[in-house]
DNA sequence: ATAAATGCAAAGGATTTGCCGTCAA
DNA sequence: TTGACGGCAAATCCTTTGCATTTAT
């Protein structure tokens, strides 16, 4: 067992282990749902998901794929890699600067400072990738969604 | 007229050259729809542009507003907060880290960087905001959409 | 028995598409 | 008179919800 195994093992001992403590049980279907998102590192869809996890519970309905994704993340199991995905967000500001970002109500306020324009990759070409541009969100609660 | 006019005013003049420049009419539906977009401050859902336009324009079309927000995009004269909103995108990665993104295939990969992680803003609450965590989207080609 | 979990189908919301009419070069 | 643009309606994609059934405690 190469590395990665050894990996998915220990997170799927911490799923086992932190669907006692919020008191969920860990069915078959959510144990699948759980693995494949551990073993994939592509960061996928939901339909991804539902696909991958089909090929072991052919009868698994989206459903089940769905809610219990939302279960994860209720959990702290799991993260959405942008909380703006319901729907586009549109920015006309074309200076560069940053967001600061409501996790709770979505909220989306650009943030200026010099200090994080001046982020920069340890790696100049991390992953083969040609980068075009630094951008830091800074995740939160908003004043209002704090009280 | 207060600073935020003046902007306004600076910007819309950039979207008629710019429209010049790239050879699309200056209708008054995209006229419109742009200044919206340049005095909102909220970045605004395709949803919540079509209602303000909708005020002005009260027979446009949200076709029109979505075609002409990509239409923007692709000018140059727009952009997305998150290019990851067609669909949820999930991350069972709990360790801190941050992302490499191709804004062409949207693939997203995983990237660990000490230098990054301390990354902070220079105010310690911006805009009233309780801060739980900074990451970085870094931006760009991934090799196999350079190519 | 009781509550939680699943699956199906329908509903809902966001976005795109096809098509046709109109307008300007 | 051709191509770009706008508007309508249908289609599509993603996600959620309601409800009946099953499962675990």
């Amino acid at each position: 067992m190469g590395a990665l195994g050894q990996d998915v093992k220990a997170r799927m001992s911490d799923f086992t282990r932190r669907c006692k403590e919020v008191g969920l049980s860990a069915t078959h279907q959510r144990t699948v749902i759980y693995r494949v998102l551990v073993e994939s590192r592509d960061h996928p869809s939901p339909e991804v998901v539902y696909e991958r996890v089909s090929r072991e519970i052919p009868e698994i309905s989206r459903a089940t794929v769905y809610k219990n994704i939302h279960t994860f993340i209720d959990a702290g199991l799991l993260r959405e890699v942008s909380e703006l995905h319901q729907t586009n967000r549109l920015d006309a500001n074309l200076e560069r600067h940053h967001h600061l970002i409501c996790t709770r109500c979505r909220k989306v306020v650009d943030y200026d400072d010099d200090q994080l324009d001046g982020v920069r990759a340890t790696h100049t070409e991390p992953d083969g990738f040609q980068v075009t541009e630094y951008r830091v969100e800074i995740r939160g609660l908003c004043s209002a969604c704090r009280a």
